[in-house]
DNA sequence: TATTGTTATACTCTATAACTATA
DNA sequence: TATAGTTATAGAGTATAACAATA
């Protein structure tokens, strides 16, 4: 069967993207964390006493979804919060969140792996920025 | 604010699929098709008569998510099906599907190349391949 | 036995609106 | 007025299991 798709860079982009998520959730199963949940706790890993909102807007996730997000770290005892001023609270890892931060870092660095077996570093630097190029071009 | 998540193959490929598919989602919206219902509009304009399950193999989609995708298609008077075998039903575009299948067309080659500006066709290629070398790395 | 299509259901991620409290 | 966080809710896509009908 002919696949009219095949040749769009958004088809293209959507099924490798979708495979890389399937595995990367794979991959992350051990730890108990959904990508989503492994993409804010390594954010606040490399920023402590970062804002949730700050987090938000980095990853591309709204406030709204935030909330649940970060409950779950909490829930799970990985994470600590703090006032920063009375409307803002700071997330740091705790010693628990600090250890899964580099068995989620291991895992991921596995799976990352995985899926480029062939490119070195060059053409590998060249693809992400590539696909950061795609992003930025987004239309407003 | 530092994102660790910057330097991963599967990060940057998520976020430029979603750009892309949430304009996407945008071009299409005259045509009343999400990305979902135009992908298997298009699949059946290139293969008419094909069967369901097979537009669903070829396009990554399950059969149980299939059914509600082509009722969507048929309720809207794009499609018409007809029994291949017993089991199998045979879909084809009446002239209204093919007619919105050109439209279509012509929304996503402009939504493509909003995407694409510096690129030529040797090195969109290239991206394209890696694309798909991505996506055939899967784990099994 | 395997396959097609269907139904029902659940989960993940995302989107919006409205609310509070603070700045 | 604008921002941070929350709550509630809806939608889109995906996943699995079970079923009837047919190959």
């Amino acid at each position: 069967m002919i696949n009219p798709l095949d040749e769009l860079l958004g088809y293209r982009l959507r099924r490798a993207s979708a495979v890389m998520m399937t595995d990367l959730a794979r991959s992350l199963e051990p730890t108990g964390l959904r990508p989503t949940e492994a993409s804010v706790l390594l954010a606040i890993a490399a920023n402590p006493a970062v804002v949730q909102s700050e987090i938000g807007r980095a990853l591309g996730i709204q406030r709204a979804n935030m909330t649940p997000i970060v409950a779950t770290l909490l829930a799970r005892g990985l994470v600590d919060r703090s006032a920063s001023d009375g409307r803002s609270k700071s997330l740091v890892l705790n010693e628990w969140g600090q250890a899964l931060t580099r068995e989620v870092k291991a895992r991921i660095d596995t799976h990352e792996a995985q899926f480029m077996p062939e490119l070195d570093a060059d053409a590998k630097q060249l693809l992400l920025a590539q696909l950061r190029s795609v992003e930025g071009a987004r239309r407003h």
